[in-house]
RNA sequence: CGGGCUGUAGCGAAGCCUGGUAACGCGCCUGCUUUGGGAGCAGGAGAUCCCCGGUUCGAAUCCGGGCAGCCCGACCA
């Protein structure tokens, strides 16, 4: 490809609205292009990385046993109201419903477990037939809530999802190792730094989960790792080790005068006790599809709640914290002095295990300008239902090995969830098995953000000077550079270069624009090729520049040499 | 949806407080010169100043109401 003829339209300064490198880089190389918030139109360089992307996840995933396939955008209601999704993702926004001249009720598909599972069941009549993987690489739509970054979190995005059926467990359980090895290949074929981390399956449903997360300082997301043992989660899921108060024989509860001691630091100093022998009584607000519930939450006063954790230990579908009135209707007493005991029946209480043995702790009492010492649950109040709830942090003891843990982040480009027989239950998606009863699949369903990844790329690939693209995903990987299109001797030896290139297989452009070297030279390091060759003024003689991006070496070389440089450099 | 902020040419951006019909830089077009780190000179095109209403002799500027976008929090590939 000749620049002359590609439609390349950089920009000299950084778009206003743009702020995480992936997106001002994107923008600024003129790769993408907002024509919405959250809805990007891809360039013709764009579109080559997201096709070499897509051919890697499409190599790697048939590797793995998957069919392509390609399934509708839009999609009807009653498809979803069989799965019993509808209504959630309606009121929760998340979906784009729209009705057709008939006033019959569709949507644009935010993820396709709903038609892959009527497709399977209309297909599928048999246990011979399986296991099968299908999948396809389509754009998805969701109305997000704060459409960020670019194209990283956009309302339509790219999107590889597959779906695999099996007989049973056993299946799946294969299915999925299958799928997990694929996403690894994938990436490190991308030629990404990431981590699989265990994760929590969320709204999707299901078992088991794990993310894949390209490392990067502006990633969304925030991973507890250990260096001892490998163990990897996401914080939503993360669990850790922590030491436990012994606090002695319970003793007498004694209700002492606090007046205006509200929070955990004030009572520390209030009572020169450590965070860690109280508990705080946090009251949520538990959504269910069908109603609402108050919960009480305690906490060690020293950590923190994980509301995903939380959420999961209610079983509901959301929970958010009870606001300023919620809380004096329920403790009858300002805020900062709720407490286990005394609180309404119908407030069911969860305790994080880190206080299950417990003793003596000092908690509010639910009475305004008052809190209590030596409370002990079960005996003080009702015993509360212990699960983990707790937000893992850096620097606590690994589960596995007991190592420190660390906290990094990471952009989430993949997702990975067994799914069991949630979808195919609900919408009654059977086959015959082998004891001639209809029997549910049992499914999984594997995702990866394909132009996510590509801006994961960028996020994780750039210098000062712009994109340093990994050469498997690069729009290009070679490009020569003529410094002077008016000299017939550059101009001669930059196309023989470039000839060369393509007959050896390597994806080579030429750069054959008219302007002036140091543009030229700013504008090629913008977009980011990993290779270039520059043909300039010692032409005459032969010699060329062979430059890598990535490590800003600039070398002289004779012309003959350009092919096996960058030969050995991209196919070593 | 809550909190902060912005909307002026393709992009960046001044002017707004203190009303008088819109500056500058980049990019674009023409010509000449220039050609190894975002070139120089000369000429030129390009703006319903987000929209609607109000105040006023007069509104980018003041007032009211919309709409759109960005950033911080809850959703997710």
């Amino acid at each position: 490809m000749r620049f002359s003829e590609l439609l390349i339209t950089t920009l000299r300064e950084d778009p206003a609205d743009a702020e995480v490198p992936s997106h001002r880089l994107l923008a600024r190389a003129g790769f993408v292009f907002k024509t919405a918030s959250g809805i990007y139109t891809y360039s013709p360089l764009m579109w080559r990385c997201l096709k070499k992307i897509s051919q890697i996840v499409r190599e790697e995933i048939d590797r793995g046993g998957g069919q392509e396939m390609m399934m509708p955008i839009l999609q009807p209601k009653e498809l979803w109201k069989s799965s019993g999704r509808w209504d959630r993702y309606v009121t929760d926004g998340i979906m784009f419903a729209l009705q057709d001249r008939r006033a019959t009720d569709l949507c644009l598909g935010p993820t396709h477990e709903e038609v892959v599972t009527a497709f399977a069941d209309a297909m599928i009549s048999s246990y011979k037939q399986l296991p099968v993987n299908l999948y396809q690489i389509q754009d998805k739509f969701r109305d997000e809530i704060r459409p960020r970054f670019g194209i990283m979190r956009g309302r339509e995005f790219i999107m590889m999802d597959a779906y695999s059926f099996d007989e049973a467990q056993e299946g799946l359980d294969i299915s999925y190792e299958k799928m997990a090895a694929a996403y690894r290949r994938i990436f490190a074929r991308c030629g990404l730094e990431f981590s699989a981390v265990q994760a929590d399956a969320g709204a999707i449903g299901g078992s088991g989960s794990e993310e894949f997360m390209v490392l990067a300082d502006t990633g969304e997301d925030a991973i507890i790792t250990c260096a001892g043992c490998g163990y990897a989660a996401n914080v939503e899921k993360a669990e850790s080790a922590i030491e436990l108060v012994d606090a002695g024989e319970p003793l007498e509860a004694e209700e002492h005068a606090t007046p205006d001691v509200r929070t955990v630091e004030q009572l520390v100093e209030f009572f020169d006790m450590p965070a860690s022998r109280m508990a705080k009584t946090v009251l949520y607000q538990a959504v269910h599809a069908e109603s609402e519930e108050f919960v009480a939450v305690l906490m060690r006063g020293d950590l923190d709640i994980n509301e995903v954790k939380l959420c999961n230990a209610v079983d509901c579908l959301a929970v958010k914290m009870a606001d300023e009135e919620q809380v004096k209707a329920l403790t009858s007493a300002e805020l900062g002095f709720a407490g286990p005991n005394g609180l309404p029946e119908k407030v069911k209480l969860f305790a994080d295990r880190s206080l299950e043995k417990q003793s003596n702790l000092l908690t509010g009492c639910n009475k305004s300008g008052f809190h209590k010492l030596n409370v002990n649950l079960g005996r003080d109040c009702p015993d509360p239902e212990f699960h983990d709830l707790r937000m893992a942090k850096a620097g606590e003891a690994c589960p596995d090995c007991s190592a420190a843990l660390t906290e990094t982040r990471g952009i989430e480009v993949g997702h990975i969830f067994k799914l069991g027989t949630k979808y195919s239950k609900a919408m009654e998606a059977t086959f015959m098995g082998r004891d001639g009863k209809p029997t549910p699949f049992t499914m999984g369903c594997y995702g990866i953000g394909v132009s996510r990844t590509a801006a994961a790329a960028v996020e994780q690939n750039h210098d000062a000077r712009g994109i340093i693209w990994p050469a498997p995903i690069a729009p290009f990987e070679v490009v020569v550079a003529i410094v002077d299109v008016k000299r017939e001797a550059q101009v001669s030896l930059a196309g023989e270069i470039y000839e060369s290139l393509l007959e050896a297989g390597i994806d080579a452009c030429l750069d054959d624009r008219k302007m002036s070297p140091g543009s030229k030279f700013k504008d090629l390091e913008l977009l980011g090729f990993p290779l270039q060759v520059t043909v300039g003024r010692k032409a005459d003689d032969r010699v060329v520049e062979f430059i890598q991006r990535k490590a800003g070496d600039k070398e002289e070389v004779a012309a003959e040499d350009a092919l096996p440089r960058c030969l050995s450099f991209l196919r070593p």
